[in-house]
DNA sequence: ACCTGAACACCGTTCAAGT
DNA sequence: ACCTGAACACCGTTCAAGT
């Protein structure tokens, strides 16, 4: 059976979802696709480069998702809330995009769309100036990349029981509170109320 | 010659900021303290429990500062610009550290300290609630975390030239830009002015 | 264009045995 | 208590060769 790359990324993201990142394995995923690991290296240059594609995979999701009519600040949430779903919806998603993000291997594009949405009319009828978008949208991507890694692993690890772990809050509710005090942050910048510190 | 675990864990830090995060190998570790990899299984259990150690050890300045006299705003400011510090002084240290830390494994030290921080009066003369101290101080520690990976990840790609990058903001600036927004967004919080969205 | 088969240079970890 | 030596079960990647 022959391969096209779109099948080897799509694979690679099943494997993922399935046994997590550190199963996932170009032997591994060789073997699940019927072939020898040496024919990986006909799609892909190397493990890296195959992990930034997934990383944009799972992202797909989030991007597609259509802004909201609404307030600036409830379309910069709803943004967030739509790349925490599709991190959440993939085993390991938010460490391989995380990683992805961090080595400037694409899984860009949730980052371009906040600054898109950062530059827009702000409710006070101001914006944010441009330095200040791209500052706030990397904040934000941050932020979400942090709180999912944490989300992911716990609850993976809480499955095999290997962590010393603590009472925490719902992650909904949690990941809503540390949102929105960034927002409030951003909002504050945006109608000219930020401390000069 | 015989080895102690703190030997071991602070060889450990020196190969990390010599060779980097990829050739910290037990193996490796071993051949630089002159002994076989299975002696490291005498001092530590396992590599994860040993980069837990190792993130703990990068840790130990930014927690050894003392906090500054001051309003509560720079307090904050100050911790947060330690840890980042501390992350920024071994060679992929703020990758050693978030993991740790997103694995529940130690690194908690930094976190810890914000917490206390975030209690203590406001300058309005109110105070955070705990649970907003605890999901403020989470917020802190991801942005920070986050901000250093990609400092750390682009300066050493950049020696490498094996990224696609775009021009950036001095890091100092822009590490000080986004922090002030979460910090804003924590300040409107505690003075009641944030939004109800 | 896509794949096989074999090899290279590595990993982390275990375990009996030594001192 | 601390370490050796050897082994086990893996990795990612390369490369000549096949179809």
């Amino acid at each position: 059976m022959r391969h096209s790359r779109d099948d080897v990324v799509a694979r690679a993201v099943e494997v993922l979802d399935t046994w997590g990142l550190g199963d996932l394995t170009m032997r591994r995923l060789a073997g699940e696709l019927g072939v020898q690991p040496s024919a990986l290296y006909h799609h892909v240059p190397d493990k890296q480069t195959l992990l930034a594609l997934v990383a944009d995979r799972i992202l797909v999701r989030a991007v597609r998702r259509p802004d909201p009519d609404g307030p600036w600040d409830e379309r910069v949430v709803a943004r967030c809330l739509a790349l925490r779903d599709a991190l959440l919806a993939v085993r390991d998603g938010a460490e391989v995009v995380a990683t992805a993000y961090a080595f400037g291997l694409g899984a860009r594009a949730a980052h371009d769309q906040l600054v898109e949405v950062l530059r827009s009319p702000a409710p006070a009828g101001a914006a944010l100036p441009d330095d200040l978008a791209v500052t706030g949208a990397r904040t934000l991507v941050h932020y979400v990349h942090g709180h999912v890694v944490d989300e992911q692993t716990h609850r993976q690890a809480g499955s095999v029981g290997a962590i010393r772990d603590e009472p925490r809050t719902a992650p909904d509710a949690d990941f809503a509170a540390g949102l929105s005090i960034v927002v409030d942050g951003l909002r504050a910048r945006v109608s000219g109320r930020a401390a000069v510190s």
